[in-house]
DNA sequence: AAAGCTAATGCAAATGGTTTGCATTTGCTA
DNA sequence: TAGCAAATGCAAACCATTTGCATTAGCTTT
């Protein structure tokens, strides 16, 4: 079950605890893969919660600069995604097929990162690792149909 | 110096050899970092060259799918890069301030894709890797005026 | 070398995701 | 509980990118 009270840190942040940033943050908890703003509309108004989009904009973008969420950014996908941050970082597998996201754990390159900071005379930060490919049904699909 | 005839490669695509995709080719491999469309178009009006920019997108989108180009899309930005596919795998590192981009040529996670492969069931195409932080000069920069 | 065909281009308008201005509402503080 | 600033809804604006259509320019075939 998931966190559901996050009026401290939203405080924390000089922001009002209001029930469509609980709502929005209820869907991004809930949901296994990041979603879209428009996504996360659809979901709302499953739950029977009608919201503008543009507040669903105007959330994502500033849980964002808090870093209560965490965009993902595919290519050849023009929307922005969005997920509940837990302070675990990720990496994804994104099938070419199916759009299907299946996020993983382990990081394979923060040794990585010590290297190139010192080869290369840059602070870094974090970074962004995404794995693209075919999940196992689409490949199979794939090679059936041949 | 770089490759300057593409004659042969467009017609193996079926494309044809215009003066237009001479030129925007010929940008991106004189370029050091990838660049956007519309980069591309102020490059190119220096050069002398008018060009719409309609042209320029779908010039970019025609050659990234016949492999030609490669699509850079990063995090906070909202244009897409483009950059000439030299089939060197390659990384980024983006500097959050200046917004420079420093392709890289090692990669660290070759033999990672393969462990991703057999435990996830997944079958890897590829990846895509980029590295936020701070250039030399930004950090020194932006420790100074502290 | 010229004609004919199709792909490529220019131009203007449309698209679509996202942002913004402004009037109203709501959460928090005094 | 009142007052204030932040948050929201709504409509309109924005901006990168795409598209329809008439024209132009490569290639191929005489």
């Amino acid at each position: 079950m998931a966190i559901l009270d996050f009026s401290e840190e939203l405080a924390a942040f000089g922001l009002k605890n209001t029930k469509n940033r609980k709502e929005i943050l209820k869907v991004l908890i809930d949901s296994s893969q990041p979603l879209t703003a428009d996504q996360i509309y659809f979901q709302l108004n499953q739950n029977g919660e009608m919201m503008n989009l543009s507040t669903i904009y105007r959330t994502l973008s500033t849980l964002s600069e808090k870093g209560m969420l965490q965009k993902v950014v595919l290519v050849d996908e023009s929307k922005t995604l969005y997920e509940y941050n837990r302070q675990i970082h990720k990496h994804y597998l994104i099938c070419q097929e199916c759009r299907a996201i299946v996020p993983i754990e382990h990081c394979p390159i923060a040794e990585y990162e010590k290297q190139i900071s010192q080869e290369m005379n840059f602070h870094v930060t974090g970074h962004r690792l995404s794995i693209y490919g075919f999940c196992q049904e689409c490949w199979q699909k794939r090679n059936s149909e041949k």
